[in-house]
DNA sequence: GTATAAGATGTATTTATTATACACCTATAA
DNA sequence: TTATAGGTGTATAATAAATACATCTTATAC
């Protein structure tokens, strides 16, 4: 039970970028950071685009850059737009109706009740809120 | 983020025991019913047993029963005897602790959160609230 | 206008996890 | 003593996730 490495390197996207000082980087400055594979950054941050987080731009002296501030950032959103989905039990899934305790099966509507209450957490915080106690980042590259 | 099928399995064993005329039934009738793998079933079962929440007898006439009647087996409790881990991300698991914003991610501390919002709603019921819905279920097996 | 530096895109490969299958063992009641 | 039940260990298959690779597009600097 465990979120995809692929949300959290979006959470580490934002968060690098917040503390960044001029608030402007680029990928290659974060895979080197937190020494993870650029290549799977990469897709990472063009659905943190897609989805109107960071903004973008190609070329020289491109980067990325977060398009509003901290606080209007909610980690809720973001971990529903990265995780591909949240089918805590077979059933949730359309495709996988059957199960022979369908339709009354009371399981099914305890997970959802644990579920929200999982990402009403999360929608309870923002960027600026887990940032706090992160005053300041060596931005530096990691040596492996 | 989905709980496995094994966890899932675990607590549809439990739920056609629970529901079974005569308090008793088999690993086979019960693999028959839902129509998934026999061997993987077993393991399920074992564990379980291990765990005490049934009593397998082997043998002619053997099966399995539940250890304890469904008002005393919390849901939460069988979700993480099955479940391997909870490590909502990366650095909860205390051999993954290369992330460049331990420790004072204050991310760590929302997941923490959300997951104990998550098993919290789990360990607020029994076997018996979520059979409830369930008036009387068709024990014959299923012809796929 | 051309070289350079940045992200975008699509595909392939590798790795990890989960699920399933298979062979054989142990226990027990009829 | 045989049939029936679960127990155990290993091997394989299926799935999902992470990573690698090749190539394309965009934009700035000079
Ligand atoms: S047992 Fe209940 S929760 Fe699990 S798949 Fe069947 S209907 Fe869904
Ligand atoms: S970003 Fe925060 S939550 Fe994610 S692995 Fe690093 S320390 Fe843990």
């Amino acid at each position: 039970m465990q979120i995809t490495s692929y949300t959290d390197y979006a959470l580490r996207v934002l968060m690098f970028i917040a503390k960044s000082p001029t608030g402007q980087t680029t990928i290659t400055e974060i895979a080197d950071f937190f020494n993870i594979s650029r290549n799977h950054l990469v897709k990472v941050v063009h659905q943190l685009g897609s989805k109107g987080f960071v903004k973008t731009t190609r070329g020289k002296g491109g980067g990325l850059a977060l398009q509003r501030p901290p606080e209007m950032i909610n980690i809720g959103d973001v971990v529903r737009s990265m995780e591909n989905h949240f089918n805590w039990v077979e059933c949730f899934d359309p495709a996988q109706q059957h199960c022979r305790l369908l339709p009354n099966c009371g399981l099914k509507h305890l997970f959802a009740r644990a579920g929200n209450a999982y990402l009403d957490v999360l929608d309870s915080a923002t960027l600026a809120d887990v940032l706090l106690g992160i005053t300041t980042i060596d931005l530096n590259p990691q040596i492996p």
